[in-house]
DNA sequence: CTTGCCCCTGACGTATGGGTCAGGGGTTAG
DNA sequence: CTAACCCCTGACCCATACGTCAGGGGCAAG
């Protein structure tokens, strides 16, 4: 299939496909003789995956970091538990962005507190 | 005062400065005949209001949107109370900042929960 | 006069995940 | 053959608050 059918089949849009290819989140497919790009039914599950991870708040480089366990990912959301360092790598990049995402929401609600504060500052009558 | 002096009064840098000035934060200053920029201590004093409300959450379209109210804001953090409609403007922009802080902070929020859930699915054994 | 520090403008870089052209060529049905 | 639709690459666009560089000029001291 071309890279329309193959993208609508994933969900997404063609731009969306050839950005993971440059990004090398999937690897580069065959092309026919004329150069378009030809997917197989394992390149649409691939790029599933790697949108249900993107989608949980996974990043690019956090997915190409684990790029090679991908295809043990296809068949099921994720695997029953592929023995000892199989899911090392990928939790311990999940365990990071999860990190990042509370520092980020740390950050945030600090910012909602200070400006929370002001605002009642700015709201209430002088004490003084 | 050079825009250098003023910066370092204010806490800030040149760069801050001439990035205000260029969103509209800050007035153009007079500039001397060969066209450097001279800074009196009201200017100062009103970068340090917008640093403050910047650092609060507010972004650079919110303070311009209040501009001509900041040199009320010079002499406290906040005045007292200046009467109906003096600080009303101001104060619905710092709410909108605050609704959009708050949006963040719970798509934030999903979005870890969701990657959270993922991470205990992929942990467990298999149970089917 | 020269050294050294400061200032000027304009332009590009930062991180995110693609969207949206622009200009050119493939593919297929009528 | 041609229309209509798809694909190719390369490049610019989004929002935030500046940082940093490049190339050229000002200003005060020795």
């Amino acid at each position: 299939m071309r890279i329309g059918d193959a993208a609508a089949a994933a969900g997404t849009t063609p731009r969306a496909l050839r950005f993971y290819e440059q990004n090398d989140l999937l690897p580069p497919p065959r092309r026919t003789a004329t150069g378009q790009r030809e997917y197989g039914p394992r390149d649409v599950a691939r790029v599933r995956v790697i949108r249900e991870l993107l989608s949980v708040g996974l990043t690019v480089a956090d997915v190409r970091d684990c790029r090679d366990r991908l295809d043990l990912l296809v068949e099921d959301t994720l695997p029953p538990y592929g023995g000892p360092g199989a899911c090392a790598r990928p939790l311990g990049i999940a365990q990071r962005r999860l990190d990042a995402l509370d520092a980020e929401i740390a950050r945030l609600t600090r910012l909602r507190e200070r400006l929370a504060s002001r605002m009642r500052a700015g709201t209430e009558p002088a004490r003084s």
